[in-house]
DNA sequence: AACAGGAATAAAAACGTTTTTATCCGACCA
DNA sequence: TGGTCGGATAAAAACGTTTTTATTCCTGTT
């Protein structure tokens, strides 16, 4: 059909054994010599580097990662979201992966993304990879408060770094966001503004970090000596449309909220959707505090207080204590749990005319 | 310093010899008969693939890529957005690897991803992966009018889609969005909408999709026998504060819009801030159209008129263009160029105002 | 003067495939 | 009966490395 251009492609690229016969030594010589073994002789070293340089030699990744059984590669596990009308989930995805990216950037490494649907879709993937060493390292995050994936990661002592903790006492790198204290003091500022009914937009409760939120949230209540709002704890996906329902059923209830801590950008933009279409202000009727990924809360009208996620610093780290653990350091040495910066832009104290 | 787990990690997987030894066959025949060659005989190939189901045999595919020169690994080139504050920036991005993911999802392909900083830096990545054949296939976006990957990697013949498409009548597999018509269209509502002084927030003028756009709209004036207002056209990154700055900027003028065209979600967030702070309200003072990468705007307040861009759709689309394309599929064959939705949200004509 | 030791390099083996070439063997034909 | 053909399988070579083992040659020691 077509003129196919496919034939003239490889002009032929030097290999090892190129050089061998450019210079004169042996295979072995020139292998050494490249990757700097102590036995071969400086100046034949030096002529070697040489010649690899003027032939524009580049190893062959295929050759090594047969010999050496490594592949080279940093495996990441990114979720999909399949349900139309939900796209904005995950769009801090970019962020991580920019970071990891960013990590690998002058290591050896190639970053290869899998995209997976459901938790036990991530555990047979995570499993795939370890059982055909697809990749030397991985990277996940969304991690359970009891997650299968790193007792299997764990047990085999593939390395790995995962974004999350779980709930079990065991040693491996990780990089989190200290979500408990997040919470406790988000809803302990509401709470001294006056607010004792705080609604908290929160995920899946399966998730490890939905239940350091609820933590934190009660913890806030309890050292005021006031009884947490438990009942108005609303869990479900991150999306915008959550968001927006959850909002709007709370905020219906009998004794509702009069403010409310959202567990991050997309939930928060639904629940500001739904405090629009009640005609009910941020500020005025109601205060809000967010979570924020992707920095973008200081241009919603008004803008509103959040903690900040360094995102995409996380994912650089991510990609750091991989290659080190990858390097074969002690996963003990590889965890950094981040405390989120509050930038307050309301006073959050609405609750004050609640202070009678 | 801590407890080693990696010596028992590897427990032995099954390789071709292993199955040559436990059926009793050679390693040639083992080979041809797992790849469906019709040379070997059929109840031959059944106890073979018996023998391989039963031992969980999986070819390694260190080896295959070794012999056959292919990688099995799909590459995308993904921006990286390295400055602070601009975070917003490409998070359409994680449906673009979402739709691809899913299209590579039942291929032997798997998805690498590759970060670039500059234009000049996804060159120098492209060719990379070309000369050393890092992967057997490339997806890459922000084409430029004139970009040198696609000049690039048409000559050398590799695999390629690209989303957008350059100025250069060559034949290459492509998902394109008629951002001509999108830009047009739009533009032409709200000149029946009565508009006459309308901006238009663009990206980089080097990038092929941005001058489509100049084109559409100027051809919405042209063809309703107006001057265009292109002293209202703005260029520059895609993000909030961009969006911001230009939106206040473009209001402050003797001779103001009174609506605006915005090119993406990250830029009409910027936009929507501005009129905020500005107090000006969108149908009421000024009427604003955008575009939707990531369905959000329906979550406004208020809703906004947009082209919804199914991005996720167009990486479904791009992973499986690229897939045929590896396949040896004519590249003529593999073109897309999708209409966005518009879905109008608001009259646009701001009460009707406008129209004197 | 003979030999041990060591430095430098070469040769060979191995990683797990695919593909080309060779071998075997029974059937068909003259 | 001898030869050819072709179907089925085996053997061997090759892909490009790294690593283990072997060889060479020089120096220093007895």
């Amino acid at each position: 059909m077509a003129e196919n251009r496919e034939p003239e492609r490889r002009e032929f690229s030097p290999t090892i054994k190129t050089l061998a016969a450019h210079t004169g030594y042996s295979i072995a010589t020139i292998s050494k010599a490249l990757r700097g073994s102590p036995v071969v002789a400086r100046p034949t070293r030096d002529a070697i580097v040489a010649a690899a340089r003027e032939l524009g030699y580049q190893a062959n990744a295929r050759g090594m990662a047969l010999r050496t059984g490594k592949t080279y590669r940093a495996a990441v596990l990114m979720p999909i979201t399949s349900a139309v009308g939900y796209e904005w989930d995950g769009v801090e995805y970019t962020q991580i992966l920019s970071g990891i990216s960013q990590a690998l950037e002058d290591s050896d490494y190639q970053l290869s993304v899998h995209g997976f649907r459901s938790f036990g879709d991530a555990f047979d993937i995570a499993r795939r990879i370890v059982d055909q060493s697809a990749a030397d390292g991985l990277i996940f995050s969304g991690v359970l408060a009891d997650d299968p994936r790193i007792d299997m990661l764990f047990e085999s002592g593939f390395p790995f770094v995962s974004l999350g903790r779980c709930r079990k006492p065991l040693v491996y790198a990780h990089v989190d966001v200290d979500n408990e204290w997040a919470a406790f003091t988000a809803t302990a500022r509401l709470i001294a503004g006056g607010h004792e009914r705080i609604a908290l937009i929160n995920a899946d409760r399966r998730l490890s970090y939905a239940l350091d939120r609820i933590d934190g949230f009660s913890r806030a209540f309890h050292e005021a000596g006031l009884a947490a709002s438990i009942d108005l704890v609303a869990d479900g996906d991150l999306s915008t449309r959550f968001g927006r329902d959850s909002a709007l059923r709370l905020l219906g209830l009998p004794n509702p909220p009069t403010a409310l801590v959202c567990i991050n950008e997309s939930t928060t933009l639904g629940v500001l959707s739904a405090l629009g279409s009640l005609e009910r202000r941020v500020g005025v009727d109601v205060d809000v505090i967010a979570y924020d990924d992707i920095n973008v809360s200081a241009y919603f009208t008004p803008p509103i207080t959040t903690f900040y996620q360094p995102i995409e610093l996380l994912g650089r780290k991510l990609g750091e204590f991989l290659l080190r653990r990858m390097a074969g350091e002690d996963p003990a040495e590889l965890a950094l749990v981040s405390r989120p910066e509050l930038i307050g832009r309301q006073p959050d104290n609405l609750g004050g005319r609640n202070r009678s």
